[in-house]
DNA sequence: CCCTGTGAACCCCTTCACAGCT
DNA sequence: AGCTGTGAAGGGGTTCACAGGG
């Protein structure tokens, strides 16, 4: 078991996930052993960044053959925590939250919507793709009996901090965040913020200041 | 009027959405004014990052009582171009796409999605939240039609990079990204790429390899 | 005094380039 | 010969700290 001590650079990370998708496919397409400038032509990465990724979990290729894809496919889902089923749980069941509901790529990376929670009474109760609505009230004792430890925030603005303060101290410490409102980040969480307007923006930014490439 | 030739950290763009949308409130609630302090606080950043932020765009503050509210968000609505409304496509009108049509948060930041496409026969003709799903055929025509400037791509990963590079040649040059597959820029365009289970298996990582603040 | 705007230091990530191994 | 892993250099963004102005 190696306890990654030394601090992982947050872009590497991101591309960990990139990586780990290419592997994948080489590995459906029968492919055994890949070099890094192959691989890093496959993830629109240099060579160079490649290996610097993969030195900061001390991984080894061979330096004959190149890199083992099974292998370090295996060690990435590892490094990511993906190589096991995680219960999520999806807070606000709404367009986005239904679409996250039924979104595949969830299930096949290991993520498992396990409950969902609406503060609509008309909602509470009824059952979206599979998954049964709770009440907010009964969030903490759910969470709980799921054993969930991420939670996607998709519900409207209001009280959403009380909620991820409520989930926090249910031991829920993993936060995907659609919501355009700025979260405080309880202790020893995460949260991961998706503004998708604010993307929008930044489009439109580089759209008329006219692009760099 | 500004043109703003110095190059602007892509960070910076980022942090733009977060202090105009601050700002917004900040007018809502009557207030006039505000020191750098003030709304670095309130966005989460530092004060000396604002104050850089800003800079990058020349903007002047009144010494002696900071930042004029008001003026400042029209000046960042209008660097961001979210000062008139623009035309969106939108390509996939699977559960994702259907929860775009109907987020909020688009419209009243000026992005209007005004036309939808689908490979599918079934949905091609029907009106999805008022907007016609048209079929993939009538892509250029469409578009052009439209005026679209914007793309926002929720559709399944066959065929991807040759729609995206029809549109380039329809002249949309922006795409928001959803499909968790590489898509090669075109020239003189941008991607924002927006990869929902990727940034899940970045929580994963963070929350078993412990948190560091 | 207390604010803004900014040179300069700092830090972290990327890129280069090569030693070492096969 | 050719590839990996890695010191060292480079570059871009953040933070510090202060000059300058009301």
């Amino acid at each position: 078991m190696v306890m990654p001590e030394r601090k992982v650079p947050l872009p590497t990370v991101q591309r960990l996930s990139v990586y780990r998708k290419v592997l994948e496919e080489l590995h459906r397409d029968g492919v055994e052993f890949v070099y890094s400038q192959q691989l890093a032509d496959l993830a629109g990465v240099t060579s160079a960044q490649l290996r610097r990724d993969l030195a900061s979990f001390g991984s080894f290729g061979n330096i004959a053959r190149g890199y083992n894809v099974y292998q370090l496919s295996r060690t990435m889902a590892r490094l990511l925590g993906t190589d096991r089923v995680q219960s999520v749980a999806l807070i606000g069941v709404g367009d986005l939250g239904r679409a996250m509901l039924s979104y595949r790529g969830f299930e096949e990376r290991g993520f498992h919507i396990a409950v969902a929670f609406d503060l609509d009474a008309e909602k509470v109760g009824r059952v979206y793709a599979g998954r049964r609505c709770h009440a907010m009230t009964d969030l903490e004792t759910v969470v709980k009996e799921f054993s969930v430890k991420i939670a996607i925030l998709a519900c409207g603005p209001q009280r959403l901090q009380v909620t991820v303060d409520r989930l926090a101290s249910a031991g829920v410490k993993l936060f995907l965040n659609f919501v355009p409102k700025r979260v405080v980040t309880p202790p020893d969480g995460w949260v991961e913020e998706i503004d998708i307007a604010a993307r929008l923006e930044r489009l439109s930014f580089f759209g008329q200041a006219g692009v760099q490439e």
